[in-house]
DNA sequence: TTTGTTTATCGTAATATTGCAATATTAAAT
DNA sequence: ATTTAATATTGCAATATTACGATAAACAAA
């Protein structure tokens, strides 16, 4: 098969699941942490910082801005990235929510 | 080619996409997700849970296992399954940092 | 209009992932 | 020792992902 059987999970499970799928890969972590180093759009040079080549790069760009990561803006011939806030934080706000309730309620096994 | 070109990234990079890929599957964020839930180790019953037959769980949970989200204890003629805290937070601390440095400096593009 | 620059898309090859049936393994229970 | 129950492993088919060369598209500059 290959295909994932996302019939049987909840909707939220499947969002949640993208958004992370979209992160888990070193080249897409490396974009993400570039565009925050940088803390500004990003119009060309993109390709430059990274080991791959131009159409790899496009590629997990589109990736990126599929799963609502980052978002571009066409700026006379080249395009401008940045990091989309909102879905960031959605995950932060997802990881934080879990860690609470771990610690809060710590159990005893393993 | 399928493979990641991992060489020309920085270990924390390579390490941080793959305990998030591991997480990027609905079924492995079910199996979280309910771990969190009973707020306890899974002692069998997990296969009943989940829509995938039994082999599937065992392999997403070896996945899991892998990138250090969850552990595994023998227990008996069963293993009990729980949360491991320590990677989870590594992941939450990883979001905080990055949407705490962004909300610092907001960049004013796009 | 032609040239150069930048990003996207297409096509393709190689590898990875997903899922399950069949089988193996392990240990408790009888 | 045999049976039962739970989990892991193997083998396989189908699909997805990764990467890149070639090419297209869009636009600025000459």
């Amino acid at each position: 098969m290959g295909v994932t059987n996302t019939e049987n999970f909840t909707e939220d499970q499947n969002r949640i699941a993208t958004i992370i799928k979209a992160l888990g890969h070193p080249a897409r972590v490396a974009i993400v942490e570039h565009l925050m180093k940088v803390n500004a759009c990003i119009c060309g040079d993109l390709v430059n910082v990274l080991p791959l080549a131009q159409p790899t790069v496009s590629q997990h760009l589109k990736e990126l801005k599929n799963a609502g990561l980052i978002k571009g803006s066409v700026e006379g011939n080249t395009i401008c990235y940045c990091i989309d806030m909102k879905v960031l934080t959605e995950l932060k706000d997802y990881f934080e929510g879990m860690t609470n309730k771990l610690q809060k309620t710590n159990s005893a096994c393993c």
